[in-house]
RNA sequence: GGCCUCAUGGCGGAAUUGGUAGACGCAAAGGACUUAAAAUCCUUUGGGAUUUAUUCCCGUCCCGGUUCGAGUCCGGGUGAGGCCA
């Protein structure tokens, strides 16, 4: 028998008995506490990465760690197959996006089998296999008949030369990614899913929802983005005849400020503004320039407020023979509030760079009542009372508040409004790679479902890609179509969903993935659902998980409110991104340093050095982890990953350090290896009588135990791992000299080895065959800890004068206060310090500290 | 600009939630074994002072506060990062 561990071939074993015995196979046992444990599945780009390996592992240690404990595990994996990276690799490789799509996901698939993850592969999934997305065109139509699905107009980036609408992400700088056009925003008819119906009732889950990180969930809170506020509708006075009039509706959220107000402003993309440009050459240019602007909210907030005022002017509601006039600003989003706003320049900063830029009068009607110096170029937003507001002076805010929306409401000028960030979710994509929507559009203009029967609807595969344009709109026939139950002609709906609906509910399909007839079958998922643990990557924090719980509420399956019970996020892995002299992505193992700078090794041409990002496919600052899987093995590799930084931190990636994992499983295999005659049958039967020597020592490995059961609770496996190499030092370190040393070190090691088992379940396996065992250790239950060894009869305590540390003393457990006191005088150097001065008082922590407070 | 998070040795990071700061690992240095190397094992490793000790001083980004006691709590600042369809 060879000396060294053989991670090579040793794991492959191991991977192969344990599909065999179908170890990790789940199914429904009544009576036994489930768990499903889910990570968020991969996007088949082509090769994992170490971010991959990161995730996984660690939702491997908690499904290992939970069987351990007795629960019956669920840990299913799939893939995230649908998205726009498929059609690109296909028009680059002359290949077609479902052939590359399968290839990558079993090149993937061996990766993630030789990572010795535990994961149930009978329940395997992928978004774009027919079965899977068929029952996603089931429930496009359920959600469809409850009227949670709509068409609206909405604003697209348009890309002119490719004749294609761009993903945000393909907008760079304003220009298309591909053909640097500029890009210009078009309106096209989308489906969008009703998500705000649920906006209420997604906000107020989050407070209930204690298994989630804080951070998340205050993310999904701004996102949905509740705030109360109030419509009021002005007269418009003008001279132009089409709006005699009419009102204007706006929308605020300090109506108290009313006597503040000073201008109005437009969105350029509110309907009056449309009939302002109608006869108007010269507004429409500047309009369309206004347009033209990203509308995020952080540029809104940086750049510069811009606006054309208008021959409108609204009539103040409240100040006798007061207009305000009406401006078309940048800075107003038309999918907030009604697209309008009336601007308080004295306490809104965005409203105050305005006032300055148009020279309008600003009012100041908050008093701030204490010394608060009021900066004339920053809007004060803080707390106060009301000044120059005739009947709201002296109200506090919340009181101007109220009192405001009463006069409006009573004088029928608008009401008080609830009002949300959260926009409705559009899911048009005029894309190829992506799920048909089972929608045609009659001659007559009727709009017609698919029938389920005759679903799926699937995509063709013979497309022209290469064609600018909507590959599915471009194809000779797929659209045209009949209608099923009249004969007249239709033409399908040739957009395709956002993958992000592919992703709001593949953990319910894991329950019941063979399912044909349905998405999902109630008895699997009243089984398994809630998802007991998801784990993944914090970038996901909001749409993803939002659309999810969306789902989840939207099938209103009896008992499940919410589809993730816990959520933990990893951090990111990252690495520098290099890209060579025509600004093309270079790999990093393509890159090498010489003389100072770095080198394409390749082409040989000069890289420069980015920043270090999140590793992605599409930067290509991705570590490939077969090179170390090759060289060090998977064990390893998952260890490397746990060890050193916690698990919701971002890391850079360094592999400097992955020899100290080897070198650990190799010590472990070592140490078993040499104890293998510490587990004959007699010392197994041999009764434990632990007292000194073995005492301490067993005390220790159960001390440790304790330590690393708690770590892995709380998912800090760095820590976790610490305490199993100091588990593994303190086993190494122990002399044998009789035969209750050796069972002592049966006991430990047998600990050991079963608290491994989750980080490195390979070299568990072969320590556990190699000490005599012949079933697998997954099946072993979690060690318990013996209690009466974590108790010490002797405690350190530690002295200290006026809160510095001074000494300490080791006494016997719960020993009084005066005790200690007179111990101490044993101490030279504080016995030193307290003679000859005045004790003021001296607090005592039982078993911990004892600080003397001593007079000056 | 708004919201949020974070800051501890040469490095990754621990710290029982207000009670011995720097666990554990990496890196580095010295030593043992070896013809040699690798591997393995042992020792040292926050800074400084001295009388080398169960010693003293300083030390968890900076300034201040609360407390017998602050890496941990509060206020102010600086720096870094994340999110803003």
């Amino acid at each position: 028998m060879s000396e060294k561990y053989n991670a090579k071939i040793i794991e492959k074993k191991w991977q192969s008995f344990w599909s065999e015995h179908k170890l990790f196979e789940s199914k429904i046992i009544e009576g036994k506490k489930k768990y499903y444990i889910l990570e968020m599945f991969p996007y088949p780009s082509g090769k994992i990465h170490m971010g991959h390996v990161r995730n996984y592992t660690l939702g491997d240690v908690i499904a290992r760690y939970k069987r351990a404990q007795g629960f019956n595990v669920m840990h299913p994996m799939g893939w995230d197959a649908f998205g726009l990276p498929a059609e690109n690799a296909a028009i680059e490789n002359q290949t077609s996006p479902k052939t590359w799509t399968y290839e990558n996901i079993n090149t993937m698939k061996m990766q993630l089998k030789q990572m010795g993850l535990s994961i149930d592969w009978s329940r395997e999934i992928a978004t774009c296999d027919k079965l899977y997305y068929q029952n996603q065109q089931k429930l496009f139509l359920k959600f469809y008949r409850k009227n949670l699905i709509y068409k609206k107009e909405s604003l697209v980036n348009w890309d002119p030369v490719e004749k294609t609408v761009l993903a945000n992400e393909q907008v760079i700088d304003g220009k298309g990614w591909r053909s640097g056009a500029d890009v210009e925003q078009k309106k096209l008819s989308q489906w969008f899913f009703k998500i705000t119906d649920y906006a209420n009732s997604l906000l107020q889950a989050l407070d209930k929802m204690s298994g989630w990180p804080d951070k998340v969930r205050l993310m999904q809170k701004n996102w949905i983005g509740k705030s109360y506020g109030c419509e009021i509708d002005f007269e418009i006075l003008t001279e132009i005849e089409a709006f005699k009039g009419e009102k204007l509706r706006i929308f605020t959220t300090r109506p108290d400020t009313i006597f503040g107000a000073t201008f109005c402003a437009l969105s350029p993309f509110h309907p009056m503004v449309d009939r302002l440009v109608s006869n108007n050459k010269q507004l429409r240019e500047a309009v369309t320039s206004l347009r033209s602007q990203k509308v995020s909210e952080e540029t809104i907030a940086k750049n510069e407020k811009v606006g054309i005022q208008t021959d409108l002017f609204i009539k103040h509601p409240f100040i006798e023979n007061k207009k305000l006039p009406v401006f078309i600003a940048n800075f107003i989003l038309m999918e907030y509030g009604s697209g309008a706003i009336y601007g308080c320049p004295a306490h809104d900063q965005r409203d105050l760079d305005f006032a300055y830029k148009y020279n309008l009068e600003i009012i100041q009607v908050i008093d701030p009542c204490d010394q608060t110096k009021l900066d004339k170029k920053i809007a004060y937003t803080g707390n106060g009372k009301l000044i120059n507001s005739e009947f709201l002076n002296n109200l506090s805010i919340e009181d101007a508040k109220s009192e405001i929306i009463k006069r409006i409401e009573k004088l029928n000028l608008g009401k008080k409004t609830t009002n949300f960030r959260l926009r409705d979710w559009g899911v048009s994509r005029q894309r190829y790679w992506g799920c048909p929507i089972p929608i045609m559009y009659r001659e007559d203009g009727k709009v017609i479902e698919v029938p389920e029967e005759l679903l799926p609807l699937e995509l063709p595969e013979d497309i022209d890609l290469d064609v600018p344009g909507n590959p599915l709109d471009n194809h000779p026939t797929w659209k045209y179509t009949k209608c099923p139950e009249t004969g007249m002609k239709a033409v399908r709906e040739t957009d395709t969903l956002d993958t992000f609906v592919d992703s709001a509910w593949y953990f319910l399909r894991f329950c019941s993935p063979q399912e044909i007839e349905k998405p999902f079958n109630n008895n699997e998922v009243n089984y398994w659902m809630p998802v007991d643990q998801y784990v993944g990557g914090v970038e996901h924090a909001i749409l993803h998980l939002l659309y999810s719980r969306f789902f989840t509420k939207a099938l209103d399956i009896k008992g499940i409110e919410e589809p993730f019970s816990s959520l933990f996020t990893q951090g990111m892995v990252c690495h520098n991104t290099f890209q060579n002299e025509s600004m093309a992505w270079v790999y990093p193992r393509d890159v090498e340093k010489k003389n100072n700078g770095y080198y394409q090794i390749s082409t040989g041409e000069k890289v420069t050095i980015g920043d270090i990002e999140s590793m992605s496919k599409s930067k290509k600052n991705v570590i490939d982890p077969e090179s170390i899987i090759n060289a060090y093995g998977a064990d390893s590799a998952r260890w490397f990953m746990l060890s050193d930084s916690p698990p919701e931190k971002d890391i850079n990636w360094t592999d400097s350090g992955i020899n100290g994992a080897w070198k650990i499983c190799q010590k472990i295999w070592t140490l078993v290896r040499k104890n293998r005659d510490n587990f004959t049958q007699d010392i197994q039967s041999c009764v434990p009588n632990f007292q000194g020597r073995n005492l301490d020592f067993i005390k220790s490995i159960h001390h440790n135990l304790n330590l690393i059961t708690q770590s892995i609770e709380k998912f800090q496996m760095n820590v976790a791992i610490a305490k199993v190499f100091e588990m593994v030092n303190a086993i190494s370190k122990f002399e044998i000299q009789n035969i209750q040393d050796r069972k002592a070190i049966y006991e430990s090691l047998n600990i050991l080895m079963r608290v491994i088992e989750p980080m490195v379940p390979h070299l568990a396996e072969e320590c556990w065959a190699v000490s005599g065992r012949k079933d697998s250790i997954t099946n072993q239950p979690w060690p318990k800890v013996n209690v009466q060894y974590l108790e010490n009869d002797e405690v350190t305590i530690v002295v200290q004068i006026n809160g510095k540390r001074r000494g300490e003393i080791i006494v016997s457990r719960d020993i009084s206060e005066n005790e200690i006191k007179k111990e101490i005088q044993n101490i030279k150097n504080i016995k030193d310090a307290l003679s000859g001065k005045n004790i003021l008082r001296s607090i005592y922590v039982p078993n911990k500290i004892l600080n003397i407070v001593l007079a000056k």
